[in-house]
DNA sequence: AAATTCTCCTGAAGGC
DNA sequence: TGCCTTCAGGAGAATT
């Protein structure tokens, strides 16, 4: 499921291949995923020229001449580039077409979106209420500790919240709360800045070294090239409960928090 | 304002 | 083997 390594895993593999060539086609053949793909795209998008492949939060940002096609991937979206003409196989739904190379969107469970805006990306209504990218200088264990004070809300669930900060997803936000040995279920407010420090770096490493690996596969996620993410090899805690805690040997127990399974060592999280 | 619930959808897994 | 049920999950919208 793509969370923001896979995503940007994904916007550096198809960066080199589809940046600078121009539009030939576009073909729609499920309009209905999360919001309607806009009808209108076959009459704008050919004759422009792709300038850049960029991402805010989940968002791929597909950067034209006169205007941006924003991406989600939901939770079972890839892309990849395929030759043109290729046959598109089941819940291939979406396809622009670079000359002889083709963009494919593939979303089995269609919670994924295609939208068009010719204003500033980051006006959309979509982008315009996101938190700092974690990966960024804005975001820091000053800025956590800050936006959490008086909040009662399960720490988890508060670093999930994409006002707060983007790109934590499920299973990062376990593994991240696991690194830093704060407890998921733990009031936001009521952290320390020392901790949110830690914490803060955590998502940081185990962001930035999933990225490193090509995003983690769990079900249906592929690299632009095919292959599987690897970062689920390094996974501590997620999706292993019963087993053993790498750091204190204790078991690793699995709780719904926020209407999310989350998983956690009771020992060495506090 | 913050927190919770509902919703979209399909594949996988489990039960019988 | 196969049918049926349950569940996961990103995130906006609706609701409390």
């Amino acid at each position: 499921m793509p969370e923001l390594p896979e995503v940007e895993t994904t916007r550096r593999g198809i960066a080199p291949l589809v940046e600078g060539q121009e539009v030939t086609g576009v073909v729609t053949r499920q309009p209905r995923l999360r919001w309607l793909v806009p009808e209108f795209l076959p009459a704008v998008l050919p004759g422009q020229r792709l300038r850049q492949v960029a991402r805010r939060a989940k968002y791929l940002l597909l950067r034209f001449d006169r205007g941006t096609l924003v991406l989600h991937l939901g939770m079972s979206g890839s892309l990849r580039v395929v030759q043109a003409h290729t046959p598109p196989a089941a819940h291939d739904h979406f396809d622009l077409v670079l000359g002889n190379r083709c963009l494919r969107l593939r979303d089995p469970r269609r919670f994924g979106a295609v939208l068009w805006t010719e204003e500033p990306p980051e006006t959309h209504p979509l982008l315009r209420h996101l938190g700092p990218e974690p990966l960024s200088a804005d975001f820091s264990g000053e800025y956590l500790y800050q936006r959490s004070r008086g909040r009662h809300a399960p720490v988890k669930s508060f670093i999930m919240n994409n006002q707060v900060v983007v790109g934590v997803g499920n299973i990062y936000a376990s593994e991240a709360l696991f690194a830093a040995g704060i407890h998921p279920g733990r009031a936001a407010g009521r952290i320390s800045l020392a901790r949110y420090r830690r914490l803060a770096e955590s998502i940081q490493t185990t962001l930035e070294s999933a990225i490193g690996q090509g995003g983690t596969t769990l079900r249906d996620f592929q690299q632009v090239d095919g292959n599987p993410g690897y970062f689920v090899q390094s996974l501590q805690v997620y999706g292993r409960a019963g087993a053993a805690c790498p750091r204190c040997g204790g078991t690793i127990r699995q709780r719904v928090i926020g209407q999310r399974s989350s998983y956690y060592c009771p020992g060495c999280q506090r």
